[in-house]
DNA sequence: TAGATTGTTAATCGATTAACAATC
DNA sequence: TAGATTGTTAATCGATTAACAATC
């Protein structure tokens, strides 16, 4: 049952539905309408139905949601069912920050080890996580069934290296430098870009700005 | 001159633009058209001259847009031709890397100080950023012309503490706060939710492997 | 059963792409 | 001037919202 595709817009709102779903589940709320949810959530009814309905009727008329339920379909949509091992390339601040937070494993994103070239923090730990040097990138992630590599590294070098790391068989990079990577079609790439993330606040304030003064 | 409403879906792709134009400035190259400039960032050519068209004129025809003309006037379209006065409120692993990332401070994005409420904390340094107690929240943001609060805090406090912030003044926050926050119409707010994020790369990934079982 | 609420089709709205006249 | 390329209008495509029949 090959997945027809999911436009890129619905997939961007299944994490926060799955937020809104867990924070339900400690409420101790077991049964939801899209109605009730559209109004936590601001956003219509009718686009929450479509948008679960894109990947089955997980709900009932006259009842509406299971919580519980709906809560564990998502997290299945989402592949956080199953563990994901994960390497961090780049042990500056921010890999670390990433390593040390403990959040990701909890949902099942098991950070095994980070790489870098600076021969000062190779063999150091973070927590219990060890700092490797980028020559052992291609063993450790054949032998530890590597499926994502975060990148933490200057723009320069990101390219290559995310390459390296595809080659020898990572399928996804969570991409923090400020660049967009070229890699083969069926890799995943998710990009955090932080730089753009301000400049769309600046934009925001700028226009705030401008509304003050003729308002 | 009230600006007509742009869509986000413009707003998004300002600074990726931004980025190109510096990239090809870089290079030495001072002129570009829409399509060669399509090329490049692998988007149509039409929609390269709709977005630009929404801010002006900026090109030419029969030439196409000069790099740093265009360059400058996107920086100034996104606010980023003047300073931002910043604070971090939360001073863990996630608020320690944001301060000592250099390159905000390039863009003008300037780290005045950073606030947590940990007492073993407070009175520390981040390069020559302070820690600073809550209770300077106030008379900080109020004297140093704070515009800007990243909030790198657990959920639980965010809406609180961002509500007290842009009580004191604060006009925009950066929002890393697994939450939405709720906060007045006329804050601007900019969401960085990693772990939204980690989870749209695993939704890929899960159906990259489908993919696989079945191709 | 009657009432509620889904799943789904149809209508609307908005964003992207194509086309081309204006003009450098 | 002729050629190139923009700015902008028109056409298409896709996503969101509305409506309602199906059904629990």
């Amino acid at each position: 049952m090959a997945k027809k595709e999911i436009s890129s817009a619905v997939i961007k709102r299944l994490p926060r539905y799955y937020r809104y779903l867990g924070e339900l589940l400690e409420e101790g709320i077991d049964r939801i309408s899209s109605n009730e949810l559209s109004e936590r959530m601001r956003v219509t009814a009718s686009q929450i139905r479509q948008d679960l309905n894109n990947f089955g009727g997980f709900g009932q008329q006259g009842y509406g949601y299971n919580v519980r339920y709906l809560h564990e379909e998502i997290a299945k949509i989402l592949g956080i069912d199953t563990k994901h091992n994960m390497i961090i390339i780049g042990a500056g601040n921010l890999g670390l920050a990433i390593a040390k937070y403990a959040n990701f494993g909890k949902r099942g994103f098991i950070i095994k080890a980070l790489f870098d070239k600076n021969p000062e923090l190779i063999g150091k730990k973070v927590g219990d996580i060890d700092i490797l040097d980028m020559d052992m990138l291609e063993s450790f992630i054949k032998e530890n069934d590597i499926e994502i590599a975060a990148l933490t590294i200057p723009k320069g070098d990101a390219t290559a290296i995310a390459q390296e790391a595809v080659s020898y068989g990572v399928r996804a990079i969570w991409n923090f430098a400020h660049t967009d990577l070229r890699l083969p079609e069926y890799v995943t790439v998710e990009n955090v870009h932080l730089s753009d993330s301000l400049m769309r606040l600046s934009y925001n304030i700028r226009w705030q700005e401008k509304d003050d003064i003729n308002g």
